[in-house]
DNA sequence: GCCGTTTTCGGCCCGACTGTTTTCAGTCG
């Protein structure tokens, strides 16, 4: 874990208390805030410490940066410690129950001494909760649900699982006669990596069909269980336990819906702000002039009964905000809207700017398609050019290749390329950074190839300095042209290594060396957070599939996400550069 | 707790839904 991480978590374990002790919710929020924003960045915290930054970082104020610096010095905070003191430890997970939030656990905790789940649970079977103040009979079985439905289904789902789902219940529902447009939205539409549920906003032809619409919406046929069903939204869980939420609204509130269910919920709160400016107020309806929407009727369920000012697009919304529309995968309040105020949204880059995958494997090592055959299907997704990169000898639980055998390979990839016409194969080798940086293969072997990728498979455990003076040491290698899936992570599994980002950008970028997004799932390594960084210290970033069989290369599309959430052009991936310019990069290292 | 070019004090985003309620609090997204 590394110091980032540890003072997220911290962070967000602190707002937590403070919820459940009843201080000022503005203040759980502003921690919260600190928690995402320690998360996302990649500046390196000890030292922003040390020059005095820390405190030039919007969202982060003098308390703040007062637990951050203690915690640097002495491995915890005291303000944080006392706190943590006062609030049994068993209460946090509590939170986690949909339909229990800080309020009714505090009063839990002080009416009736329960501290934990277990606790929880066995008062309910007892009924030892009756009689408390604003709990009743079905509070406690919603409670007692959400007990069960935590255990049941807990965990997030990849994002390719979670598309899957998601066009399953998205395809009947356009079908519909009675629907203009439907739509994914929240996490989904952003394409986060993974997904807590499924947000779909559809628009109605006729205001009156929504009851209609959702009662076929949840008799569809991957439906398992109705969670909530009314004309506006319904909610139900998929069999293999996702929940899909559909809104329904009136074509004219469409883009406002969109918008608005899309978030993030950081941006959203943005954008109500920038509105509050301009004395507007928006909303899941639309955007409205203040004055008119307090005067106006409203009626739960249904539109406010006053001229929007922007309602049926998107477009309109961001428009009549003074910003530029922007994608999806840019609304995370990165930045985004200061951006789009200024007029300097990036040109993000586009699947069809990819000109080659740089990351492949064949039979030669752990792969299931020949040279030929992967060659084929590259140029079929119309590639200028595919890197075979087959394993180095260290890999002996994927065949990795010997000196002698790679050489060989080495020929047999040209004499392939040589035959094949309208794409060009770059005889290459992923091989391994050992764990002290060392390369799997000597500098003459490596000089031999057209194209290195050097990734790091074993000893995933190490501690930040060793790991990254292991992938610096890498970096520093003339031959080496991209790390590979950097810090080894996989979604789910494992944590990866704990780089120190800033120094690893640092070389990188000196060297001209590039830094891999591998798109395969569970991958997607370097994340969208970690890509962001590495462009804003001006590297090169490469996006691969690593695929093992022709299938593989379908998985670019999640490697250009990541891409695109951490705001990348075309002229920032070296996959979309031209064979020449690619060849000069290249070159340009060895010198 | 954080922030500020109308503010260094007083704000801080919005609506639907549910349950326990005679007017509202809590939770969720």
């Amino acid at each position: 874990m590394s110091l980032n991480t540890d003072l997220s978590d911290l962070f967000r374990t602190f707002a937590a208390l403070m919820d459940i002790k009843g201080e000022s919710a503005f203040k759980a929020i502003a921690f919260s805030k600190v928690s995402r924003i320690l998360k996302d960045m990649t500046i390196d915290l000890e030292e922003a410490c040390r020059n005095g930054t820390l405190k030039d970082l919007e969202g982060i104020g003098p308390s703040s940066q007062r637990i951050i610096e203690q915690y640097i010095k002495t491995g915890s905070s005291k303000d944080f410690n006392e706190v943590a003191a006062s609030v049994p430890a068993g209460l946090i997970p509590m939170l986690e129950i949909p339909g229990l939030g800080p309020k009714t656990i505090s009063l839990f905790w002080k009416e009736r001494k329960i501290t934990s789940v277990e606790e929880l649970t066995a008062a309910i079977e007892k009924g030892t909760l009756d009689g408390l103040k604003g709990i009743g009979e079905k509070k406690i079985d919603a409670i007692k649900q959400g007990i069960a439905l935590r255990a049941q289904a807990s965990g997030r789902v990849g994002i390719v699982a979670a598309l899957e789902i998601g066009q399953a219940m998205l395809e009947p529902l356009r079908k519909l006669p009675a629907i203009s447009r439907a739509e994914f939205a929240g996490s989904l539409r952003r394409r986060c990596e993974t997904i807590g549920d499924v947000d779909i906003v559809c628009a109605l032809k006729n205001p009156s069909d929504g009851e209609s619409v959702s009662a076929a919406f949840v008799k569809f046929p991957l439906v398992d269980r109705i969670l909530g069903q009314g004309p506006t939204k319904s909610s139900v869980l998929t069999k293999g336990g996702m929940q899909v939420d559909l809104r329904i609204v009136p074509a004219d509130n469409f883009g406002a819906a969109l918008q608005y269910f899309t978030g993030s919920k950081d941006h959203n709160t943005r954008l109500r702000g920038l509105a509050q400016d301009k004395k507007m107020t928006l909303n899941e309806w639309g955007l409205y002039k203040i004055e008119e929407y307090d005067r106006s009727e409203k009626k739960p369920g249904f539109p406010p009964k006053a001229k929007p000012v922007a309602s049926k697009t998107e477009e309109d919304v961001y428009q009549a905000l003074g910003l530029e529309w922007m994608e999806p995968l840019l609304r995370e309040d990165r930045g985004e809207i200061d951006a789009a105020q200024n007029g300097k949204l990036p040109k993000l880059i586009q699947l069809k700017d990819i000109r080659g995958d740089l990351h492949s494997h064949t039979t030669a090592s752990d792969g299931q398609a020949t040279i030929e055959q992967m060659a084929h299907a590259a140029k079929a997704l119309g590639y200028e050019f595919l890197a075979v990169t087959d394993h180095s000898k260290g890999q002996i639980i994927a065949n990795g290749l010997s000196a002698d055998r790679l050489l060989q390979h080495i020929k047999e990839i040209r004499r392939v390329s040589d035959k094949m016409k309208g794409i060009t194969l770059l005889a290459g080798c992923e091989v391994d950074i050992l764990a002290d940086g060392r390369l799997d293969f000597e500098d003459a072997i490596l000089a031999e190839l057209d194209f290195v990728v050097a990734s790091p498979h074993i000893a995933l455990k190490q501690d930040a300095s060793k790991a990254t003076d292991r992938i610096l040491r890498a970096i520093e290698n003339r031959y080496v042209n991209v790390i590979g899936h950097p810090t080894g992570r996989i979604i789910f599994g494992r944590e990866g290594l704990p780089l120190n980002f800033p120094r690893i950008f640092k070389a990188a970028a000196d060297t001209g060396t590039a830094l891999e997004i591998n798109a395969a799932f569970p991958r997607l390594d370097l994340n969208d957070a970690n890509a962001h960084g590495a462009l804003a210290a001006g590297v090169k970033l490469s996006i691969n599939t690593d695929a093992h069989s022709t299938e593989g290369f379908g998985e670019m599309p999640f490697g250009i996400n990541v891409a695109q959430r951490a705001w990348a052009t075309a002229g920032d991936v070296i996959n979309c550069m031209k064979l020449p310019q690619l060849k000069a990069f290249i070159q340009n290292k060895r010198r």
